[in-house]
RNA sequence: GGGCGGAUAGCUCAGCGGUAGAGCAUCGCCCUUACAAGGCGAGGGUCGCAGGUUCGAAACCUGCUCCGCCCACCA
């Protein structure tokens, strides 16, 4: 007993590893799959051999790009780096296999502010200096050191993902090629007017000291400030003026007070003036319809146009004085008055002190209002006026707005449009200059004189005047700004390159939607305006990567995870695969632990299917033409069924990627793998393995091989390590030559899928999760064979196909003997039945069966089917339904109804015979044995009572053969499940049929207490059974449907099932 | 203030006009020689609320309630 969990905890403790030899030609494989070692040998494999590099050159393969985001310098990756990596390569790897000349560049982004931050930060604390102690030339070499650490740690990163990135491509935006694109683009967009230096109001980040752009601003809503309100007094000495403010300290730089102009209260006082009581100074009062809200606060409002934005509007509109009285520091300057030289915050309250030492306190209130912060420090931010470099932006945005109204590059999802144009058509001029030194520094150069001279290389002199003394603009461009050129950039542009002939516009832009107006919108603008051309095709936007509690990723939160972590732990396929499932459309994307674990299973999963597969190719060489062969091509309806089905899945995986729904393509695969290919087709194909037909063998072998090598194959794009592992393997055992690599062999392609061979397996499927069922609910054990098992009232075609996949059937469902038969089932006492579209099944149980559970799982079945049935009833008795409805699903419901009525009239019939039984028997005996024939596996204790069955199979009236009448008949000795399990057959059957009987009862019991709950999922229930395919297509019956959950697993199987999202992707592309 | 998502089984999410699905978790049986990182079976949902459109609504429309995100210069 003890020696169970051992043997498990064994193999857990020591998973790997018999061979951990790189040598591709050897043909074993160790038990489970051990990613490390794997994952290891093939990326520098990859990269040596050249997979990963684009020639530029090569004109017969259709192009496919994509440019990397940059990742910062500033750091390693984190996990939305690596969903960005993933889905890249999922687009890149499919469509090299696609046959296309697939260029994936890399790079990364200095990240200005970022990495200045960090690095100075880091200074502070290792030598306790600043960067003005180090000097501008030194500080920048110590950034450089740590681009290079940082650099190279995220390419590890990437390759560590299987990222099939062109290395040798790889670019930074301090690059000089790319520096000087930077150059280029400020210089000419200066010459069109474009590009202008001006004293304007700016985001100012008092701890950055340097100016932001709006979209480096994050607002934080609703912070619980303090409305404060104070008198002016007016100069005549006429009365007072209270405004109120949020800001006390600004009233220091007011050059205003705005009233509205039709508001009552203050007509009179238009014009007049105010006395500004902490310094000397009389103030206007004006009037501005379009700043003033009379309804709100006091209905006037104090202007200090040189620190808020609405009143530097209204400055420019009324001439107003600017006036500066907080300093870049954040410290009040000497205009300032009585509270010069304080920080803003103290200021703030000395000013208020100071007004209510005069009296002109009016009291405050708690107000919220939305708090500009800077978004690297999160320091509060101060609009102030400086000098700074602008682009003008209406012109470039123009063009881009157009582009995609046009449809020239198109946003997936759609809902991405809309928020790309709104920001677009409401753009403000981009503040570009920031007071940093890591980045590229503008290309201006300013003489005594203050003459601007703009150009390309350092100018001997100054344009306007001659002069030679210059001295560069020292502030450097907004990261994005480089950023932005990105897809030209670094394909060499300003020269006209190869690569850029053949590679631009790139296919697609995949990012998190996160930066759509930092990057997305500014490389649309910039591409059009200096390519002529939009820099994309399709912008894929990926949801964000957020933690299990749903937190987004932040390093202040601490809940950053490494990929590598990851990778190290479950296996870079596990993560890539887990990461693309979850990637729905529209929705954010939560990271559980249990969701790779899962997709780590999937990876074993393939693994010990490809491992069964190698240990029963033994001498096998697929033939020329593969399954197609005629000496190899498949003979059983099994073979045609899953080869059907590896063609659905390998259509839905294409469509899938082709509408960027990676969760779909993931899914596809997924379960044609997992719960068709494994579950289904392998166990099948046991029989055919392990028998001595060669002409089955040679069939089986060839149609399993084909179907492991190209789920491999389709599976490569998101699984890339594994499969290239398992596809090396088993080309080396079955002596093929399939290529030298799956990441250069052809992706599976899309074809039409035999439908005919999906619907007749049907009732094979069926038949085995019918007989599942019965033992799942009986508490049969499946070493306890199944014995005397009729099916009956079988379809012509399905009657053929059971026949022809009697012994598979057999094997399954471990059946020690079992007729088949166009006929109903004889009734006999002591059964379990059930009732498939196409079938019956019936088991007799001997003494194991327990009437009382039999009619639980019968009464539940029927519960089930009048449910169904009353839902299509109503529907088909309501006249508008059938005269308005589809005639197709009309007719579905009423071949539906006609199915339904069908089972329950051999349910009840069933039912009625339990009843009779019970009635006769049960009660006098409730232990007897009832059963038919005797049976010394089932029956315990042995009959004692009952006589034999009236009509055994053997009795069973004689038919001529091939009638569809006809009986066939598998006997225990014929079936090679029992040929190669004697002891199984032998062992005593007490144990298990002791095991079982107390329990129906027990079962039964709970059961018979939530009737009103059965009922009511069965009326839930009656949709499964709507879906099936065939009734879909024009109502024929197909075996499925069976009884109780059975359905769900077939449902899986059946061909209606798939063909949904087939129809459905077609219609989303149209 | 405007806009966009989301609310479906205990959890994470698909489905988006024909009447509810997956994975994980749960319960039962099974170490059956590809895989216990496994197999088989089962249980579990008035699809956020309220109206409307429709023969038919989880899906479409309207309103509401909660959550998340984005945009916005109300002192």
């Amino acid at each position: 007993m003890t020696l169970r969990p051992r043997r498990a905890a064994e193999r857990l403790a020591n998973p790997l590893s018999e061979n951990d030899v790189n040598d591709e030609s050897r043909t074993e494989l160790a038990k489970g799959y051990e990613h490390r070692e794997v994952e290891a040998r093939w990326y520098p494999t990859w990269k040596e051999r050249g997979y990963f590099h684009a020639d530029e050159t090569d004109r017969s393969r259709p192009p496919f790009s994509i440019v990397l985001p940059p990742p910062n310098v500033t750091g390693s990756l984190h996990l939305g780096h690596a969903l960005t990596a993933t889905l890249q390569d999922v687009l890149c790897r499919w469509k090299r296999m696609s046959g296309f000349n697939v260029l994936w560049l890399p790079g990364t982004d200095h990240a200005g502010i970022a990495t200045q931050m960090i690095v100075e930060k880091e200074l502070q604390r290792s030598e306790k200096k600043s960067r003005h102690d180090l000097g501008r030339a030194e500080f920048l070499k110590r950034v450089w050191t740590w681009k290079e650490k940082y650099g190279s740690r995220i390419g590890e990163q990437h390759a560590a993902l299987g990222a099939s990135l062109d290395w040798a491509r790889e670019r930074f935006t301090l690059d000089e090629g790319l520096s000087r694109a930077v150059r280029e683009v400020f210089v000419r967009l200066h010459e069109e007017g474009l590009v202008y230096r001006e004293q304007k109001l700016i985001n100012w980040c008092p701890d950055c000291r340097t100016a932001l752009s709006d979209l480096e601003v994050t607002y934080e809503e609703g912070h619980a400030g303090e409305l404060w309100s104070f008198a002016y007094p007016l100069s005549d000495g006429s009365g007072e003026v209270v405004v109120a403010t949020t800001r006390p300290e600004t009233m220091l730089g007011d050059t205003a007070i705005a009233v509205h102009p039709d508001d009552e209260r203050y007509r009179g006082l238009i014009g007049k003036k105010v006395v500004h009581p902490l310094v000397d100074r009389e103030i206007p009062i004006i009037a501005d319809a379009i700043l003033v809200d009379p309804a709100f606060g006091t209905g006037a409002v104090k202007v200090t146009p040189a620190h808020d934005f609405n009143d530097f509007a209204v400055g420019q509109r009324h001439g107003l004085e600017l006036l500066t009285v907080i300093g870049l520091d954040g410290t009040m300057n000497a205009e300032a008055g009585p509270v010069a030289g304080l920080d803003r915050f103290a200021a703030r309250k000395k000013v208020k002190e100071l007004i209510a030492e005069k009296g002109l306190d009016r009291g405050s209130k708690p107000h919220a209002l939305p708090l500009g912060r800077c978004q690297r420090s999160e320091t509060i931010l101060e609009p102030l006026l400086s000098q700074q470099w602008f682009v003008r932006i209406e012109p470039l945005a123009r063009p881009a707005i157009e582009a995609v109204e046009r449809g020239k590059t198109r946003f997936i999802p759609e809902q991405w449009t809309n928020t790309y144009m709104a920001w677009m058509t409401n753009i403000h001029d981009w503040c570009i200059s920031r007071q940093l030194w890591w980045g590229h520094q503008i290309p201006a150069w300013y003489c005594s004189d203050g003459h601007i001279t703009v150009a390309r290389e350092t100018p001997v002199r100054c344009t306007s005047c001659g002069k030679q003394e210059l001295r560069q603009d020292e502030d450097v461009l907004d990261t994005w700004f480089s950023s932005a050129l990105w897809p030209f950039s670094t394909m060499g542009w300003p020269e006209d390159t190869e690569t850029l002939r053949t590679f631009y516009p790139t296919s697609v832009m995949e990012t998190g939607h996160d930066i759509i107006f930092f990057w997305v919108a500014r490389m649309m603008m910039m591409g059009l305006h200096f390519m002529g051309e939009v820099p994309f095709r399709d912008v894929y936007l990926h949801p964000m990567v957020r933690d299990e509690k749903g937190q987004k990723m932040s390093k202040t939160k601490g809940n950053v995870i490494d990929p590598l972590v990851i990778t190290e732990q479950y296996g870079a396929d596990a993560l890539r695969f887990t990461l693309a499932a979850l990637t729905a459309q529209g929705r954010d994307l939560k990271l559980a632990k249990e969701r790779i674990e899962g997709y780590r299973a999937f990876a074993n999963k393939l693994w010990n299917a490809t491992r069964f597969a190698l240990m029963n190719l033994s001498g096998f060489t697929v033939a020329e033409g593969g399954v197609r062969a005629a000496h190899a091509a498949p003979t059983t309806p099994a073979d045609r069924w899953i080869l059907a089905r590896l063609q659905r899945a390998v259509n839905d995986t294409i469509d899938a990627l082709e509408g960027y729904r990676f969760n779909d393509a993931a899914g596809a695969i997924y379960q044609f793998v997992w719960h068709e290919l494994c579950d289904w087709y392998i166990e099948l194909s046991k029989d055919a393995l392990y028998g001595e037909d060669p002409a089955r063998k040679q069939g089986t072998r060839t149609v399993l091989t084909h179907c492991l090598e190209t789920s491999l194959r389709l599976l490569h794009p998101l699984m890339p390590f594994i499969t290239e592992e398992l596809w090396q393997t088993l080309q080396a055992q079955v002596g093929a030559r399939w290529g030298d690599s799956i990441m250069v062999a052809r992706y599976p392609e899309k074809g039409a899928v035999d439908e005919a061979a999906e619907r007749s397996f049907g009732p094979v499927i069926g038949l085995v999760d019918a007989l599942r069922n019965i033992r799942g609910e009986m508490n049969i054990p499946f070493k306890v064979p199944l014995r005397e098992v009729q099916v009956g009232a079988l379809a012509p075609e399905a009657l053929a196909t059971v026949r022809e996949e009697l012994s598979r059937v057999v094997r399954l469902a471990n059946v020690a003997g079992l007729t088949v038969s166009a006929r109903p089932t004889r009734k006999v006492p002591g059964s379990a039945v059930a009732v498939g579209s196409g079938f019956e099944v019936r088991v007799p149980l001997a003494g194991a069966v327990d009437m009382a559970s039999e009619k639980a799982r019968i009464a539940k079945e029927l519960a089930r089917i009048e449910g169904d049935l009353g839902g299509i009833e109503r529907k088909l008795a309501n006249p508008s339904f059938v005269e308005r409805a589809p005639k197709d699903v009309v007719e579905k419901d009423r071949a539906r109804a006609e199915e339904l009525k069908e089972k329950r009239r051999r349910l009840e019939a069933h039912r009625d015979m339990l009843a009779e039984v019970e009635g006769t028997t049960m009660t006098e005996t409730p232990n007897s044995n009832l059963t038919p024939t005797p049976n010394p596996d089932v029956a315990t204790p042995p009959a004692p009572a009952m006589p034999p069955p009236a009509t055994p199979p053997a009795a069973s009236p004689p038919q001529p053969a091939g009638s569809p009448d006809a009986t066939a008949t598998v006997t225990p000795a014929a079936t090679p499940e029992t040929a190669r399990k004697p002891a199984a057959r032998r062992a005593p059957a007490k144990k298990p049929v002791a095991k079982a009987a107390p329990k129906p009862a027990a079962k039964a019991k709970a059961k018979a207490k939530p009737a009103s709950k059965v009922k009511a999922k069965a009326r839930g229930k009656a949709a499964v059974a709507k879906k099936s395919a065939p009734a879909r297509k024009g109502g024929k019956a197909k075996a499925k449907g069976l009884v109780a959950r059975a359905r769900g697993a077939l449902k899986k199987l059946s061909a209606g099932k798939s063909k949904k999202p087939v129809g459905k992707a077609a219609r989303k592309r149209r």
